[in-house]
DNA sequence: TAAAGTCAAAAGTCAAGGAAAGTCAAAAGT
DNA sequence: ACTTTTGACTTTCCTTGACTTTTGACTTTA
């Protein structure tokens, strides 16, 4: 069924709705889950990355740790420096649902809002050409600006 | 002899009178069939694309699955007849604006949603201007259909 | 006793391998 | 002729393990 990573993803997100940032012991983790403890950073780095409003901070050694903590955005300032080089020339198709994911977390766009960006972004949305990932920046950017109009 | 593939299409159908949204593994359904994985695939391009009224998703990787979800057409037929026929190959800016006009005066879409459909069809730079048309007439087309899944 | 050295216990990195779905064209039915 | 079916190949995502780096606690030494 869903994979070991789905998990460990709702249990973070699950501690994380109780206090805004979260400390926890990587072996402990891996161990509880029965995975390997690599297998966490895995989760921290496509999962809980910046670009989806987190921030990571660990510290190694003896009694060391990770903490994940939710990034406090203002909306308009989150929307305008996407727009201002967030997003920058070209967006993989990656990129473009860590960036829609957030927007939806931080309730600045409907979850209808954030299907009908997401649809703009797919593949099959665009030309059939190198140039794709440009295509998306550009598709995006313009999107949000409107949004950034209306507010 | 009905074909497997007349099997699958049943099984699958016979799945969603259950429930609005199924999810299933390529594999394991593959194995039930005794037909090749790839076989899925054609069974769902060919009876359940959007035209017909489906919508396909799907990931791949340890723990991948695919979702078929009925799009509602009674509601809203009127954004069902626009993606299968009424868009078209082709589509104008001026096209474009009246439909999202329309869809906006029957309160389909938001004012917001309508401006997020408007900025996905504006003129890119990027595009070479022959290809525009097909390319608008492709993004609106699976802006709206995403429209359709939600009820 | 304070600086330096040692060690084990964390976390980090990365590349290889595995698991699942996607594509496409050729073969096989009808 | 047209639709089905298959299999080889591709792409995407997940999992692991071997190796590295960092740290705090403990030990040694002048």
């Amino acid at each position: 069924m869903s994979a070991v990573s789905d998990s460990i993803e709702r249990f973070i997100i699950e501690l994380l709705s109780e206090s805004n940032d979260i400390e926890l012991r990587r072996n402990q983790l891996a161990q509880y889950f029965g995975c390997s403890p690599s297998q966490i950073n895995y989760v921290l780095t496509t999962r809980f990355s910046p670009e989806k409003g987190y921030l990571i901070t660990s510290k190694r050694g003896g009694g060391g740790h990770i903490t994940i903590a939710r990034i406090q955005t203002d909306k308009q300032e989150l929307l305008y420096s996407l727009i201002s080089g967030g997003i920058g020339d070209s967006l993989d198709k990656g990129r473009a649902k860590s960036i829609i994911q957030r927007l939806y977390n931080e309730k600045i766009v409907s979850l209808r809002e954030a299907h009908l960006l997401w649809a703009a972004m797919e593949d099959s949305a665009l030309l059939p050409h190198a140039a794709c990932d440009k295509q998306r920046a550009v598709t995006l950017k313009r999107m949000l600006t409107t949004l950034l109009k209306e507010e």
